[in-house]
DNA sequence: GGAAATTAGTCCCAATTGGTACTATTGTTG
DNA sequence: CAACAATAGTACCAATTGGGACTAATTTCC
């Protein structure tokens, strides 16, 4: 299966995969490789036609979709570290796009919240989604989309409290 | 990393979604939240055990499942920039895990082998992403499990030749 | 109540990263 | 075949990143 050196100029060679796709081996794995071709056109050009960094937009859709109001549950969320969520919440506000007000019951933290500038980018960076999603699942039935989404539901939910790892008998010890 | 047994009077407040996991809303944005949380460990551990950065592992995965032979293969097939992949394969044969042989039909490649080390290596690895799988997969029935691979496969082939961006009417004009 | 521990958030700075320019080699065209 | 374009890979370096120290506020425990 080895590719001769020959023809390897004009075509434009793909590595196959060496196991069966149809098994369940590597299914993490190529569901990352998913994600982030996903991912990458849309960090792209929100980058590049909103000089967003990814943590902006994370930011922005997290106080958008989830019930967060402070950067430390943004931090929990989505498990970005917190100085780089503290640095995104400050770009935002610098640019107008939240507010950040210092929280009454607790003045070590600020409740933020999205202005209606914010709200607007939010819907840019919604439709960015959208658009990627209806591409990602044009090969899918309607009925298989929903079989997707139900199966990917009750993967996703229990993995927010997946064990950071399980400690198997893996060693410890750092290999030379 | 635990959290303490008691938080009496902070709750353990989990933001919650704003939006129905139903509905095929944010459906790449939710895969994308499962990935990190499936990856995020599995870097983190092989960071700390064998002090893999996450091109080495990307590269010696890429040695051992596709056909790839050259940086510039691996270039193409993880669309990593070429300069992480080239300082990965110098780190992985500093440390004995890969060959590097000039090619001789075309002197400014290299064929890239992993050595028997790189082999034992990526056999680590892999045990890490089993393991990671195998909680991944725990809350599906055998029957649901190949439903989902199965679907995830329909939707991961093509997306190896989805647009980088399909230009909707989103404006290019960087928003003051 | 007060010392100690914990937590929210920011700041500093070393390490990583990735764009770009560059070298060497190969392909292409007239 | 000379001149030019394209490609594999490396080197350089500015910008980003994220760990950890730090401050301020709050909770815990005696």
């Amino acid at each position: 299966m080895r590719y001769t050196k020959r023809m390897t100029r004009t075509l434009p060679k793909k590595p196959a995969l060496r196991f069966d796709p149809g098994s369940l081996a590597w299914i993490g794995l190529r569901l990352t490789v998913l994600s982030s071709r996903y991912m990458a056109p849309v960090t792209a050009l929100l980058e590049r036609d909103h000089g967003l960094s990814r943590d902006d937009v994370t930011v922005t859709i997290c106080l958008s979709i989830t019930n967060a109001t402070s950067a430390q549950e943004i931090v929990r969320y989505t498990g970005r570290p917190k100085n780089s969520v503290s640095r995104a919440v400050s770009v935002l506000e610098e640019r107008g796009f939240l507010r950040r007000r210092t929280d009454a019951s607790d003045r070590r933290s600020s409740t933020l919240a999205l202005t209606v500038r914010g709200d607007r980018l939010f819907d840019r960076i919604a439709a960015c989604f959208r658009e990627r999603d209806r591409l990602m699942l044009a090969p899918l039935s309607p009925r298989e989309r929903r079989d997707f989404n139900r199966l990917l539901d009750r993967i996703a939910t229990p993995s927010a409290h997946w064990p950071a790892w399980q400690d198997s008998g893996t060693s410890k010890a750092k290999s030379a």
